[in-house]
DNA sequence: TTTATAAATCAACTTTTTTTGATTTAACAA
DNA sequence: TTGTTAAATCAAAAAAAGTTGATTTATAAA
């Protein structure tokens, strides 16, 4: 094996890695969602979304955190808020068309 | 809240566990590199991909049911072989068009 | 200051997923 | 039959992910 078609394997593992973290963020009913309900409402804080999901706020922190990680949302904070909203380009690179309507704004 | 919306709210939590199921299928780096080969090489058996992928037999079937079971890949038995196939369909119902070299097989 | 609210973090616990090695089932050939 | 190979299944152990309630941090208002 020469050092070229190793360097393709490294890399290819690095491929796997990083859509392993962004699929394992999305495999979780709840936090598609969250992302459903983003999709509806644009940005939400978590004050807001906890009652919609009827959540725990510790519990959906660390669902946000997830999404957040994997660079499916985005978070901008006001004050004493924190504001979550889809990243649309991200998910566009993901997911088919098809499931747009569920999950991506439709504006994308 | 009336009938019509709990139904809807309960469909959409049957369409939030089959994207869980199936999400979950690929959000393995694992079970990521079995789609590529396939995409590469086609149908596989079981015997031809374990030294491929450097993983105990059980391993691999324990992977291929979990991608059979979320339909991302199809099962064709002849004799005492086992062919596993991508399911084009399926991922392409799935992941956006920019995942296709990497996990779609090319002609799709 | 003090108080209140929003959200992140933590540690302990529970649940789910993955790994491992052995066993079983099934098809085929000698 | 008997022996061989392919693949599925099983139970126990290990690892990872999710839950819970409490605490901490940070911002803002009284």
């Amino acid at each position: 094996m020469n050092e070229e078609i190793q360097l393709q394997d490294i890399s290819l593992e690095k491929v796997f890695e990083k859509y392993e973290l962004k699929f394992k963020a999305i495999a979780d009913k709840k936090r598609l969602q969250i992302m459903n309900i983003l999709t509806q409402k644009g940005a939400m804080c978590v004050c807001d979304l906890a009652p919609m999901m009827d959540m725990a706020q510790s519990k959906l922190s660390y669902h946000l955190k997830i999404l957040l990680d994997a660079n499916i949302i985005t978070k901008e904070t006001r004050g004493t808020w924190s504001y979550y909203e889809l990243n649309q380009e991200e998910l566009n690179h993901l997911l088919s068309h098809e499931l747009c309507c569920l999950f991506k704004p439709s504006s994308s």
